[in-house]
Order: C-alpha cells, then structure tokens, then sequence
DNA sequence: ATGAAAGCGCTAACAG
DNA sequence: CTGTTAGCGCTTTCAT
C-alpha cells in the first residue's frame, strides 16, 4: 500500500481538550465572534498552535463561510492574466482568504460549468474574468453567490464590475498617432463568434473608442476598421487587408498586442519599415511588446489594479455591501519604437 | 438589499421525496454504487433532473470524495503552464473531476500554504508544478492526499513524476549545433537561490545534459557554463559575460527562452549577426519563439501531454495504485532561424 | 462568559 | 434491493 493510513485530523474537539474548554469556546476563537474571555482565548489559541489545528473548510463550508474566492479565468493564454491574479493575491494577503483559480474555456457552456463547480464548492464569492454570458445569466448567479466581474463594460445592479477604460486607451493611441501627423489610422478588431457579450465587449468598446477620437480629430473621413481576430493570425490577415487599399492607411491600430505582432509579420512581409513607412500601435502591453526585436508601443491596463481592485470590491460584497460598483481604470499609453512620423510628412 | 435571500439548496432529500425513495437510494445513484434496481434509478435520474440537483461538495467532502483536483502553480507567468492545464483539463473531460489552480508563488512559505489550503479544502489530489520543497517535505504532504509532482527529476515512493527529459532536450540542441560545426559551444544556466530543489532542478538536469552531450560529442573543453537566471536581463547578463571571453563561444544555449531572448538582445547591442556570428537556442519554445522577429530554435516540452499524464497517475493513484510511477516525457527540437553554421566554417 | 446540543448535506454501515 | 441511521467537523442558538 502507499504509506500508513493518513494521520486523523485535528479537530477543534482535540483543541477544545487540550485547552480545557467546549468546542463552542474554540469556534469563537476561530471566528473572533463576541463572548470569550481574553483569558481563554489565550490558552485556545496556544493549544491550536501546539496542536497544529487547521480548521477543516468543508466543515466550515456546512454551516458558514470557506474563506475561498473563486477567480473563473476565461482564457488562461490571456497575458495580462497573471497581473490580475497578483492583483487579487496581493490584496488578499494578511486575510484568512484564499484565492482558487478555475479554467473556464471559452465557451459559454464550460465557463457556466466551472462557476457552478465554485458555487458547489461553497465559495465565499467569485471574479469573473471576461466571462462570456449574458448580463442576465450574470444576476442570476449573484443572487446565489457574491461575484466581481473584470472586462465587461455595462453594469448591473446585482454585481460590481471592474474594467479598463477602453474609450480612453483608444483615445491615447489615436491621439498619439494623429500628433505624430498620422490622418489614415486604420484599426483591426475582433469579431465575436458567439453573441453574447455584444457591445459590452473590450473589442467593441475599444473600436468605438477608436472611432470617437478620429472624430474628435477631424479625421472622421479615416476612419478603417477591419474586423479579424485577436490572434497574430488575425492581426497579419487584418494588415494584409489594410496593405492593400488603394490609399494605404500609415498606421494601424490593432485592438491587441498579439494581433499587433501579426501586423509586423504583414508588414516585414510587404517590404516595409516600421514605423518609417507604417506605424504600428498594440492594446495591453504583453512583456515582449517591451522586448527589444519587437519594441511595440501599447496601451498598458493595470492589470494588478484591476485585480486589486475585483478582489476589494468581492470582499466588500461579502461582508454585506448591497450598492454595485462600476470602477473603471484608466490606462496609459507606453510609447516605443514601432510608431513614428508619417513617411510623407509634409 | 442585495435581492432576496438566496433560494435554498436543493439536497438530496428533496430529490429523495420527489422520486418516493430513500436518502440512501440517491446517493447510491449519485456515486453509482451497487444496489439499485434500474427502475429506481431511473426514478432518481429523473427527479434530479426535474429538480436541476447539483450536489453540495462541502457535504460529500465530510464524507467521501470532493471530485475536486488542485494544480498548485508556482509561477503564473510560466509560459507552458496553460498547456499544461489543458492536457490536465483535456484528461478529465467526461469525468466528474472538476480542476482547481492554486496560485502558490515562488516562496517554499507561500507554496506549502497553499498547499495545505488545498488539503484544507479536501482535494481528491494534488498535482504541483515545480515545487520548492524537498523530497521529505513533498512525501509528507502525499501521506494526506495524492499528489503527483511535475518538473522535478527524482522519484519517491510516497508521489508520481512526471517531467521533461531534460538531458535529452540539452543534448538535441548540442547535437544539432555540433552538427552545424559548433566546437565552443556555451550554456546559461538559473542560479538557485533557494536550497530546496538542487540538483532534481530542469535547470540542473540542463546543465548535466549539456556537459554529456559535450563530452559524448568530443567537445569537453568548449564546456563553459554561464549562471544567471531564466530572465531576459539574466540572458542578458550571462551572453555579456560570454561575448567578453577571449575566445567566445559561436553559440549560446541558453536554458530558458526568455534567457535567449535577453541574449538576442546582448548580440543585437554587441552588433553581432544572428545566426551569422552568433547561434542562439533556447529551451521552452514559448509562443513568441515562433514569431517572425525572433524565430527562436528551441527544444518544445509538450506541456499538453505532460498535464494529461500528470492527471491520468493522479486519477490512477486516488484509486487505489500503490505502486510509485516516474513517467518521463521526450522533447523534440524545433529549429529555426537563430541556429546556422559558424562563420568561419571551413 | 461558558457550554450543551442541534443541525448543515451527504455517505456508509447496517438492518430489514 | 431498499431504507434507517449514525456520524463527518464546524457554527450557532439557547440555556446556564
């Protein structure tokens, strides 16, 4: 056989022993609830060090809480979602909770599994990043469990949203490129497959971002969006499109950095130079946007912020908030080596 | 308020009344346990589903199993981590198992935390990913729950294996560079600053591949081992240290990807050619490795088929396998446009 | 301030 | 084959 039988666990019953006291005076320990002496909280409290008590969260879970947040990730590829991630540790750390992570895929039907798995679970609340549902789905399981939604414009009263201020980054790359005397800025976006997140998507409120700057810039007429994907397949067939207008745009804006890199493959392949005959601008500062060979210039979300930020707004809810939230983060604009002056700039 | 108070659990015992059948006959249909007739069955499927019953994981998890698996993480930012979740994911599809990733950072502190998070939580079993714990610390947390540990060579009797054949990806990379005509070929290595894992490291295991595959290739005084870290800046770092020799290496392996990305740039800023003056190979084959700017040779470890071999022994282990299972998967090398002859090839 | 005791939803003997 | 029942470890009234 493997080993021994595993050692039996110390319960709050062997506590209770040692320390000479009900199992009822160890509960409020644990918990810090009203009604104990200083006198035996001290000697409960030695006694579950000496005993090296760990208290059991299924049993917890039976009557009250698990001290478990759930963070449902929709794309696990996704590269800005570690910073999240560190966001929510982060701001967790020095609380009795516990952060667990739960592949979603990206497909409705699996991202509800998993949040049922974590509703199952008895999890305290839930994070849902980029969650592909409706926003009716979404009230539907706050009324069970308390969650934060990250990446979804559009709020609900039933749950608190955190995103990054989409509108805006679009407004600095569009407002960086016309500054260096760009006036055909074309922009390539992700078409959703699925229906669900509609206008409320990043893509969708990045694009309008994009289009109310041009605007805002007189450059209404410019306006070029080409709707691929974000994937550098997407981004090299979007710049494939875009090369070859009559009237080529000077810089393009892909709604993400990896589409961004496929833009530079399309271009590399088209025989021109970035950012001396095309300037190229990305969304999200991926870590090798800042590495030299690519030096591509992106808006960076805080993505630790963000995380920061879900995680606060989740543990408010659970200890009894009832008003949703909406906070946006603004992000900025990192400037590098792929944007430049137009080559005809007169 | 919030909205109304949360509806009620449905239990077993809602299901049991619906159907016209005992606690007991549910729960045996629900883990399909003997001793039901079909007709029960049948009933009981039915008035699940007519109820949309889901069992509580926290209640059978003071009993029997949670169907839960935990993954414990050690680094979010490793780039084949998300391969290695969906082979682990990908192996459990149709099974009941639900998947669960623990954020545990790179502290032997904040890992062995999480870890007992986990055990807290009652997981059926844990996989860890590169663990900073010793051998006795990983054989005692399997006498509470199976475990099974990924990246790190060495096996126990107490937990499964399952790695990366480092020696042999080391050696496909020298031997695709002596073939190339390569003699003065040299090697970047991590510097462990923590004690736990030694020489069961990949790091480690790389750097031993490397020198066999030297000696067994007749190149025993081109062996020069560089000690940074797996960072850009520690590629970085180590290629400055090497392109200083007197005689300096015509090729660099570095043992991490995101190491040779910091020796492009170390060639790039020295103004030496890739592969023309200088070949660089990496290990990894992270996804930007394959892109046009970098096009990085590098040695691919199939984290897909290394997560589902991991979840497989898991699964095998929790049901009931004594018997410790080391299992070893082979690289291949993947050749791209960072490897070339030598330049003085005669 | 303290403790006894009744569950939470499920599993697993055990009895019928 | 079917149902009864005693817990699992913890929280939470409710007496004392």
């Amino acid at each position: 056989m493997t080993t021994g039988s595993a050692p039996r666990r110390v319960t709050i019953a062997d506590v209770a022993g040692r320390a000479g006291v009900s199992t009822a005076a160890v509960s409020k320990v644990l918990r810090g609830a009203y009604g104990v002496s200083p006198g035996m909280r001290a000697k409960v409290r030695e006694a579950m060090d000496e005993l090296g008590y760990r208290p059991h969260a299924a049993a917890r879970a039976m009557r009250g809480r698990t001290y478990t947040l759930g963070v449902m990730l929709s794309d696990t590829r996704n590269p800005f979602f570690p910073d999240i991630i560190e966001g929510v540790t982060g701001q967790l750390v020095g609380t009795e909770y516990q952060v667990l992570l739960g592949p979603g895929g990206d497909e409705p039907r699996s991202q509800a599994r998993m949040t049922d798995a974590m509703i199952d679970r008895s999890m305290d609340g839930i994070i849902l990043i980029s969650p592909v549902m409706s926003s009716t789905e979404l009230a539907a399981i706050a009324t069970t469990t308390p969650i934060v939604v990250i990446g979804r414009h559009g709020s609900a009263a039933e749950y608190d949203s955190v995103v990054d201020d989409d509108v805006v980054g679009a407004r600095l790359v569009v407002d960086h490129l016309a500054d260096l005397g760009h006036r055909r800025i074309a922009h390539i976006t992700h078409l959703d497959r699925g229906r669900a997140s509609g206008a409320d998507s990043p893509q969708a409120v990045r694009a309008e971002g994009y289009r109310q700057a041009m605007r805002a810039r007189g450059l209404a007429e410019g306006v070029d969006v080409v709707a691929t994907s974000f994937t550098e397949e997407g981004g090299y067939e979007g710049a494939r499109q875009l090369l070859a207008r009559p009237a080529r745009p000077t810089a393009i804006f892909a709604g993400a950095d990896v589409a961004a890199l496929g833009v530079l493959r399309a271009a590399y392949e088209a025989g021109l130079s970035v950012p001396g005959d095309l300037s190229v601008a990305g969304y999200d500062n991926i870590g090798i946007a800042s590495l030299n060979p690519i030096s591509l210039t992106s808006v960076d979300q805080d993505g630790h912020v963000i995380g920061a930020t879900a995680a606060r707004l989740l543990v408010e809810r659970i200890e009894g908030r009832g008003r949703s939230v909406l906070s946006s983060v603004s992000p900025t604009l990192v400037v590098r080596g792929t944007t430049g002056p137009p080559a005809g700039r007169e």
